[in-house]
Parts: C-alpha cells; structure tokens; sequence
DNA sequence: ACAATAAATTTGGTGAACCAAATAAAATTG
DNA sequence: CAATTTTATTTGGTTCACCAAATTTATTGT
C-alpha cells in the first residue's frame, strides 16, 4: 500500500479538458507539455499510458483528444474543484483569489459519496466562485450564454456573471476596483482611440482596458 | 513539479504518535512495519531519513521515539483528521464508522489557513466523532478523564464519551446496539462468570461482553 | 526542392516509496 | 552456553513520475 496518491492522471485529463473548452483546436504534445509546464517527454509517456486506457485518442495529424470516457473524467475533476471551491467561498469565508490552490488539492479526494453529499450540503450550486458552471453528477454542464463587457450595449444594466479567465493577477486586479461576480454595472462610455471603456459601478466609474472587459463577461 | 503528494513521511509520524498515545512502550521497527503494514526494509529507510530531519530519535535498543518536533507534527495531522471527521459527520451527515478512510485523505491537504477556518466553522469541536481530543493549533490535547465502562459503578447514569478503540468493526457493532458517544447508560448487573454486563440504554437492557464494556469510556 | 526550424520520439537518468530475499546481529530458550 | 528464533540490516529490484539531451521526423519559408 502506498502511502502517496497519484494526480497525475486527474491533472492531464482536466489540462486537455481546459484546453478543449477553451477551444484550443490542435492540442499536441507540445501544447500539452507547455500547458502542464512539464517536459515533453514525459508527457509522451503519460499520454501513451492513457491511450492505452482509452481516455484519449490520438490522432493521425498528433492531435490528442479525450475520448468520452476521458472526458467524463476530466469533468468528474472540475465538477470536485468547483464545488470545493465554493465551500471554502461560502462557508470558509475565503475570498475568491485564494481557494485555487486549496482547490487543487481537494479536487483529488476520492470518495464516491463526498462530492455528492457536498453539493447537497452547499445547496446544489451551479457556479462556482469565479462564475464557472458546475458540471452535474453525470459530467454534463449547462454553459450560461455570456457576452464579454466590451461587446455589451452601453447605458444598460449588466449584471457580471463569469470570467473569460480566473488567473490569479486577474482576480486580485478585480479585487483591487472591487468588482466581482453578481456586480452590477453599466457601460458609460467607450473610447475610440483604444477601446478602453469607462463603466459605471455602484455610482463610481472606472476605466477598464479592453483586454479587461473582454474578460468579463455579463448576462446575455 | 510532481503531481502527486507525498503523504508518506505523516503517515510514519502519525503511527508512531498512536503508538506512543497507546502507551506501547517499544516501538522498534518491526512494531511499527506492522503497524503500518509495510515492509521492515522500507520502514527503516524511512526512519533513517526522519531521524536525519530530527523528527524522530533511534535509542541505543532500537526503539523510535518521537522527537518535540516530530511529535507536534504528528499532532498536527492528528488534529486535521479529527477536525475532517466532524466536518464530514456534523455537515455531511457521515455516519461515524463511515469517515475514517475520508478523513485518511484529507489529513494530508496543505494549507495554513484551512485547519483554522475548519475549526471555527465547526464551532471549535473539542472531540471528534468518535470521543478522541481535537489537538489544538500548538498541539496541546485536554485528555478528557475516562473509566472503562466495566469499571464504572452500578446504577448510576453514565454518558459514553470515548472509545477504547475506534476500529471499523466496534463502531459498526456500537451502531447495530444502538450506542454511540453522548449516549447515557447504566450499568445493571454483571456477571461474575464471565464480566459480561448489562446496562439500561434507553429504556432497552443490553448485554456486553467484557471486551465491549472495556472499550466503552465513560465520564469520570 | 532544400535548408532551417519545430515537433515528436528515443535514450538514459533521477528520486521517492515500495518489496523480497539474503545476511548479520541480538535475544531467547532448552 | 549452544541452538533456535526473532529482529535488524543490506542488497538488489520495481514502479511511477519526472527530466535533459540526443535523434528522428515533420513542417515551413524561400
Ligand atoms: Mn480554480
Ligand atoms: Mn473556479
Ligand atoms: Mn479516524
Ligand atoms: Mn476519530
């Protein structure tokens, strides 16, 4: 019996899960490796292995893709990380900047009836922290319909539902201007020049690059 | 970076505490190979690098000892998995011989903060599922005073507040009779033959082996 | 087409944590 | 105390997950 527990396998499904959902259309070794910051070679071998177990395929042109079991899998994890995610949100009091990590580590907790006792003890989310959906138990995700804030109509309530990326400089960026999921916010102005944009929040403005409002995402 | 946790070097520390808390007076490798269900060539490896950290100390008669500082980490995950237990029974709704494998598990998460967020979630729990101390951040332990509940008194009102032994077995048996800690009894004979008593729980007689009632504590 | 570049793959290592089997040392017992 | 048994230790493996440095096999730009 070993007394270390093995990640790795988890970890390379929910990378090319994340790749795929972000559209990344060839992932290969390299994007792979580059993804995972790990060296090629090894990531050769551990895809080798899960092809062997028929989590991914890969094909003709080297591109490598989860098969629908791998999938499944993948989302088995993410569905765990979000869900941990928003315990230690609502019921440890974190802020939302700090519980990836933790995350990380809890998503790999094997126990059938954990996760499920922990959503019903949350109250069956469906997003967590960050906005990102939670998978239900049979891996299946209801993707809510978002628009990025640069592309909203202007002089109209917008509610923040989602991020087009939760890195952590990102969250503490929006920490710092105090805006979060559920804000609510209305686009005031937009400027020609650099598509920057100025948007009313809580009767502040505030000037967001358009890199930043293209990473926010509001209800559509 | 490796995407596996090592959880070995706990695993050594926490057996040898519960040993020691078991009063086994030598702890030498073969005691603890056992224990830990490992081979003995592994187990003296694995202590040689621990005395090296000074986590544990090797006696001039090969008994392992733990040293200050190999002990209060001991207590630390000692105090994790207590901690995780009555997460899992108070919010989760485990049943008491449910949560001990879980617990297994997230003994081992790493984060600061976690433990104390836990804590103070859970109302600072004084004892775990089962009636064992929940050490505190320092891993200072309040025994509580206990007697066997062979030893206790006739016809007085006892509350069950410890466990001799919290083995998968004896809880799944404590659950079939329907004890469990905080559950008040009183003994009503015993017999002389062969120890075994009879107690009133509930209104019902229950009759316990000498082993059972030696490994029921009660208040004292 | 062909040289330059990039990607895939192979080869040879590492360290952590485990094991079985052999040997050495110590303790026990008749 | 000598024989037996137990315990400690050594030696030689294994597997997993990783890496660096070739080498081979595309791909791409001219
Ligand atoms: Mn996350
Ligand atoms: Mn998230
Ligand atoms: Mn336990
Ligand atoms: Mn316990």
């Amino acid at each position: 019996m070993q007394h270390f527990a093995y990640h790795s396998e988890e970890n390379y499904l929910k990378t090319l899960y994340k790749l795929e959902d972000k559209k990344v259309k060839k992932v290969n070794n390299t994007a792979l490796s580059k993804a995972l910051e790990l060296n090629p070679a090894t990531v050769l071998e551990a895809v080798r292995k899960m092809s062997e177990k028929k989590l991914v395929t890969v094909l003709a042109d080297k591109t490598i893709q989860l098969t629908d079991k791998g999938r499944k899998k993948a989302l088995q994890i993410v569905r765990r990380h979000r869900l941990w995610e928003v315990f230690l949100v609502d019921k440890l009091n974190y802020k939302w900047d700090e519980v990836h990590h933790i995350a990380e580590q809890l998503e790999h907790i094997e126990a059938d009836s954990l996760t499920e006792r922990l959503e019903a003890f949350l109250g069956n989310p469906t997003v967590d922290p960050h906005g990102d959906p939670i998978p239900d138990e049979s891996g299946k995700l209801k993707r809510i319909k978002t628009q990025p804030l640069s592309e909203a109509p202007w002089n109209k309530k917008l509610t923040i539902v989602a991020l087009g990326n939760s890195s952590d400089e990102f969250l503490k960026y929006l920490n710092k201007i105090g805006l979060s999921i559920g804000a609510t916010v209305e686009v005031a102005e937009v400027e020609d020049f650099d598509k920057s944009i100025t948007i009313l929040h809580k009767k502040s403005s505030i000037t967001l690059s358009n890199e930043a409002a293209n990473t926010l995402l509001v209800a559509l």
